[in-house]
DNA sequence: TCATGAAGGCTGCCATAGCAGATGGCACAT
DNA sequence: ATGTGCCATCTGCTATGGCAGCCTTCATGA
């Protein structure tokens, strides 16, 4: 159970609140879900209300929550009466969550193209220069962390509840085989940077279709560099 | 608080599991799901965990889970030792929620045709041939119900909890304006009826891409003729 | 040997009680 | 009349305990 003491969370985004002063739910929901998508909890581990509050050293109820909020994340999925357990996701998982994400991150764009306002696209101008930045000095990890800046902000730009914390989930699920992707091949840095500066572009235009479009094509391509989607070379096929 | 107490919900693939072995947290959530955007709770309305309790005739607890995934699904906000408000979706609101399920409902139409079994295509026809007889009998409640049932079947066919769980929620939420624009001219059924067909063949076809495409745009147009999203007769404006 | 069933230990679920933080009003001083 | 500090009262949040199902187990009987 020493898994749940771990310390350090690779999301810097959801760092900025406080965390003493966040509620024991939800440092409880962070945690369990920091510790499955490591694999520190791998699938099929049975996780017991009573027992997991004992080894965090809280009440049953804060954790109860958490794991509702897992099984709405789809993370694990609890049999009424029976138990709780970490739910299977192999590939074919990892690349729906994918598909889903790349979709929603397309409608995530085509809002922000509507309504950002001028400081959410400076911000975004600022992102895109550290990504310059630490693409040309090599540091695969700096541009990763401006990269999640850059997508946190377009989130945050829709001012949609329900779309920031569907992405957060989704982003969170498949973070390591994001940075994965990243450290592929000398090529994709690169390649991600131009393709966050034609995102922006078409921000700035206020052209919702045309950011939706690119921000769609940016997931999925990012998706097939990380494994979890085949090679699409032909998208043109068509059903008469 | 009234309110609360009203009998029948509108959502007919729910009401599929026994309503007494549902737990109170989950029938909670559902009645004030359906209490708000039926209208019977306003947005701004002040909702208090214990007092809401009572007028249910049930603990806090339950109440304070079913509050917690509707402030997920972007139906109250709640500040944390402030109170708990239903949250404000005027029309662009439900526009935002609109287009996200647009982009949803393409994904499932996706992953659907990659994994849909022949029992799971054999229901889409039934409801399919459902829809054609009520359209024709001029019974657009029947067409309503059949509408939904096809759709669910579609998000069921994933197997992908977090999309299904996320796409009833946001069918719930723009239920009322789905009616709506079922009902709007004589000549939406019958254009309803031809682009549930598409979709079905895509399905049968095995082509995610025009799948998606067709879902998407079947959901769409569906928003404009609610009157939620303005129609575009053009969409091939793009950023140079 | 094998079916059976009762008991104990699990589980998630719910009710109750008390906590700290935030708010509004009121007395008081300026 | 206005600013100020205190207190009753509200809020969401958490801890504790007990409930009803589910599962395993082992003694009992045929």
């Amino acid at each position: 159970m020493a898994a749940f003491m771990s310390a350090a969370a690779p999301y810097p985004v959801e760092r900025l609140a406080e965390e003493d002063t966040l509620s024991l739910a939800e440092r409880a929901y962070r945690r369990l879900r920091d510790s499955i998508v490591q694999g520190a909890l791998p699938p099929g581990s049975r996780i017991s209300e009573r027992s997991l509050a004992a080894a965090l050293g809280i009440s049953a109820q804060p954790v109860r929550e958490a794991l509702r909020r897992l099984e709405q994340d789809g993370m694990v999925v609890t049999l009424p009466r029976r138990g709780t357990v970490v739910a299977e996701f192999g590939p074919e998982r990892q690349a729906e969550m994918g598909r889903i994400r790349a979709a929603l991150e397309g409608a995530a764009a085509a809002l922000a193209a509507e309504r950002a306002d001028a400081a959410t696209l400076a911000a975004l101008e600022a992102q895109l220069q550290a990504m310059q930045e630490a693409t040309e000095a090599g540091r695969p990890d700096l541009v990763s962390a401006a990269n999640e800046r850059f997508h946190a902000l377009i989130h945050g730009a829709t001012g949609n509840v329900f779309l920031i914390r569907s992405l957060a989930a989704l982003r969170a699920f498949d973070h390591v085989g994001r940075v994965r992707a990243l450290n592929s091949t000398p090529k994709e840095l690169p390649r991600a940077l131009r393709e966050h500066a034609g995102i922006l572009a078409a921000l700035q235009a206020r052209d919702p279709e045309t950011a939706e479009a690119r921000m769609r094509a940016h997931v999925l391509r990012s998706l097939e560099v990380g494994g979890l989607l085949p090679h699409r070379p032909d998208r043109r096929r068509r059903t008469p």
